[in-house]
DNA sequence: GCCCCATGCCCAAGCGCGTCGACCACGAGG
DNA sequence: CCTCGTGGTCGACGCGCTTGGGCATGGGGC
């Protein structure tokens, strides 16, 4: 082959520089031409490495939800290294929320991703797939934290697992309008767990 | 004046034809051009109307969440004249979930607009102001409920008012990407109110 | 050693988008 | 009669994403 190049790698400059953009201007307001600039490419090659401007949010956002569950693990597990069910949840939670710029720019990445699944059955199906993981773990961490006692009785976990995806989705929203500050947002998400568990 | 025209009567016209389009393609892929020849009227005509597509899309979703409001107080109404808080707080939240073909259609035009708003200044001070009357209503009703004791102690009003309205928007966009049906999301919404409510 | 072709990259053109400005028709009021 | 505001049309501009053709380069089959 001639001139090697890391594929991959460049995938991954060319992305980080569309969340710069996007973290500002917003998704739809991030061009294809602006994105080669920012990643200091020409157009043609960056179309080389996406044909499509789907193609690449899509691999943004999973570049960066991956990233964002990387750093969510990373810092449960600096907390503690058994850590209690309600400690996991809030974290999650916590790290699904718009608390700096990072998440921030992945969450703007997603709801531009939202919207085109919207109207998209193929990117539909793609959004769809990853919910029931997360569902499923967080459903798990309530079904533990009931067995020992540790939250209100009564509980089922895969309805709590439910609502608290659509509460943080909905937090994050609010979130990003501006309309509460993510502190609020934070507090808000306690609020609520502080229902959840005993004291 | 020659030929006098309701202007209003053709604005809402218009604003219909951008719905019926937006509720099957998505907004951002509802052209000025599409939504005119929907109106079957010219495009130049549409922009006598509207001289940008934010101004559309703006006209568009007060239309829509006036139809919105409208309905959810006729709901309440049909159901009893001096309604329980309880009702009251579940009747609005239901209105705000995509229940039938008109909210749905409501919230994906609400949705397109906060996507812009996200990006632009001017629009999200517009997008903010709607929420704090919404939050001061629900506020209301959770403090008369806690008052006649019809709430679990140690609720605050205004906590539950945002959580309220946090949950009901992301059962909206999950129900949206259809990850959950719209019958689950009340199931899940009616079991969120279950734990505020005494029984 | 020669040719082939996949790889990496660029460029021009096509088409659709929202927006702007000039333009025309008409009739009420000076 | 002329003016001016209202209702409506049209063409052009600039920018967006995408398509397809073109052009190096160098490793591998013959």
């Amino acid at each position: 082959m001639p001139k090697r190049v890391d594929h991959e790698e460049r995938r991954r400059r060319i992305a980080e520089a569309l969340w710069r953009i996007a973290s500002t201007r917003g998704l739809e307001g991030a061009s294809m031409r602006d994105v080669a600039a920012e990643a200091g490419v020409s157009l043609g090659q960056l179309q080389h490495y996406f044909a499509t401007k789907d193609e690449l949010i899509v691999f943004a956002l999973e570049h960066i939800s991956g990233l964002g569950e990387e750093r969510i693990r990373r810092r449960i597990a600096a907390i503690t290294e058994d850590p209690a069910p309600r400690t996991v949840l809030r974290e999650c939670a916590a790290g699904m929320l718009p608390l700096d710029d990072e998440s921030r720019t992945g969450l703007l990445v997603g709801i531009a991703y939202f919207i085109r699944a919207l109207g998209d059955e193929r990117l539909r199906r793609h959004a769809q797939e990853g919910q029931p993981a997360l569902r499923g773990f967080l459903a798990g961490q309530f079904r533990q934290a009931a067995e020992s006692g540790e939250t209100v009785p009564g509980l089922d976990p895969d309805t709590e697992a439910m609502l608290l995806i659509a509460l943080t989705d909905g937090l994050t929203s609010s979130a990003l309008l501006e309309v509460i500050t993510p502190e609020e947002a934070l507090e808000l998400l306690d609020r609520h767990l502080d229902r959840l568990f005993v004291a």
